[in-house]
DNA sequence: TTGTAAGCGTTATCAT
DNA sequence: ATGATAACGCTTACAA
């Protein structure tokens, strides 16, 4: 601190600490290349000297443009509480909007407030938005599209048409899931997949399905679930009183193949000697488990960050690929 | 969509159509109690009418307010990921905000990106700030407190002084713990202990200690992990090896808690038959496990809920609590 | 290449 | 109680 209490430095002070206009501070600071170095480097000292930091709201005002993103939730309070995939996806895009000059405003979005997001999205407050979502066929953003710059991630779906979507192929992974079972000896494969009205239920038992098939195997009974634990428990029980025989069961989560595991062993079977199972997710709970769940493994960190990515094209360019897909990895643990 | 294009509406525009001036519909738009009722009402017609919504840069411009609050988060993968406790405090923070008018801006925060997430802050950038930590004694947020208001949450610890804090009773929360314990007969009680380096493992051995100490018992061993699974495995054999008897174990969290289960088991123990086991989170994974682990519960929700509630106020009436102290709940399951 | 000057949409200070 | 009228700090045609 100097002697001096001084005021928080405008551009106007710089431009007359370094002798020029206020518009060639403003070139500067955005970077503008049609600046003589000479003059340019003479500016940026006067920056750093007066330790100089545009005013967002100014510079919101006069562009026209305000810096800042939205990242667009759901609520489901439970989801973002139990689902290791939201923090992971959410914290990745607010590491790599830290790099950029962007804000990343978080918006939880309820039903109660869905409206006002909307308003909140299209009323210039953002330069756009990522939508990560569970729910599949959730158009209600769709036309929004055509209003701000919107990328859609997480779980989507269905994205509306036209709309930019980062998404996981659950289809391949329940693939590669399933040969994986089928190449270490397991030929009847039963399934507990998830519901069939998000589309990472219907991809993955799709998936199951097109192996087996393919294999010109017969398929294993099939129980549906929710994604929740207890719902997999359930599922398994349905499976056992299939009176149809298999030697490994796919779950569609891990809490699912989870929940199975108990009621699996209540039945003397052993994991993985009598029967395997393969889970989905590696959530953090499959390695904790006896035995540790073999698993696919979403590439969240990639997703967050490719979604980040393709906004700021959007943004920036106007341009996007209309659908990035990543691949999930599998990850060999105790339980096949 | 009217048959002409109408642009966004300004305060200017809001006015023309109410016949009165700017300054009178930005006191309604602010409420200022001395508008005429009359006009408060023409010119609320008129906004409804136009649907005009304020210009967010323009008046934090004007104003010197930003509208916005700024979410602190450490970068830790890790712990955000694996924490849940993490995920419902952000959570909750953000669903109070989303009923106000200030925006939720998030910043993940990096020992790299220090410097400039303190810059950020003191920039004028935000109207305050939320500081969600698990490191203890953080004290370079101290001189922050000064520039900017700032609330000290999550699992906090030594705010600056002078700071404004909400934090969870992790001592009597302890107590509480170790007190169920002995009131379902347990006598010899240890402990699996968490790092000394942080309040929340500070706190709660100490609440063992003096509950025990208060009982006239002799303390079981103690043993330190990191709040980790494995280290809670590691803990668990330790105490084993001490050769000291005990009949109960107190874990500082849950993930320790459950990391002793299998060991304990080797060892030929029952839970709770021969040992009562205790944990501290009651994070997702204490439900399933076998048994489901008994443990407290931490207010995460209204943790996050009180730093918004905290914050507002010091923005707003620059006045708050220093400390707010939050009471954890026991919740009973199988493993004592 | 650089400077001039007109906004951008509010708020806030004065008068009235 | 309401209305002019300066700011607020920056961007951006348009000139030079």
């Amino acid at each position: 601190m100097g002697p001096r209490e001084m005021k928080k430095p405008t551009l106007e002070m710089v431009a007359a600490h370094a002798g020029v206009s206020r518009a060639t501070v403003s070139r500067v600071v955005n970077g503008t290349p049609t600046v003589e170095p000479t003059i340019a480097s003479r500016v940026q000292r006067s920056i750093d000297e007066l330790n100089y930091v545009p005013n967002r709201a100014a510079r919101s005002l006069a562009s026209n443009r305000s810096g800042a993103i939205a990242l667009v939730v759901p609520e489901s309070a439970s989801k973002i509480f139990t689902d290791p995939f939201f923090g992971s996806v959410v914290q990745s895009i607010a590491s790599v909007m830290g790099d950029t000059d962007f804000t990343l405003t978080m918006i939880i979005e309820s039903e109660s407030t869905a409206d006002k997001t909307r308003r909140y999205l299209t009323d210039g407050n953002v330069d756009g938005a990522l939508i990560v979502s569970h729910r599949t066929g959730d158009h209600s953003y769709g036309e929004l599209s055509e209003k701000v710059p919107l990328v859609f991630g997480g779980r989507p779906v269905e994205g509306p048409p036209g709309a930019t979507c980062v998404d996981v192929d659950n289809l391949a992974a329940a693939r590669a899931a399933v040969s994986y079972l089928i190449d270490h000896g397991r030929s009847r494969i039963a399934t507990i997949a998830g519901p069939q009205t998000m589309r990472p239920g219907i991809d993955r038992l799709e998936g199951w399905r097109a192996v087996i098939e393919e294999a010109g195997l017969t398929p294993g009974p099939v129980a549906y679930g929710d994604f929740t634990t207890v719902s997999g428990a359930r599922a398994a029980r349905e499976l056992l009183a299939s009176g149809e025989a298999f030697d490994a069961v796919f779950a569609a989560n891990d809490q699912m193949a989870l929940g199975g595991y108990p009621v699996l062993r209540e039945a003397g079977l052993r994991i993985p000697d009598d029967i395997a199972v393969m889970g989905f997710d590696d959530s953090p709970f499959s390695e904790t488990s006896e035995p540790p769940l073999t698993t696919m493994s979403q590439p969240m960190i990639e997703l967050g960050a490719e979604m980040a990515r393709q906004l700021i094209r959007l943004i920036e360019d106007r341009t996007a690929e209309p659908l990035t897909v990543l691949q999930a990895r599998l990850v060999e643990r105790g339980s096949v």
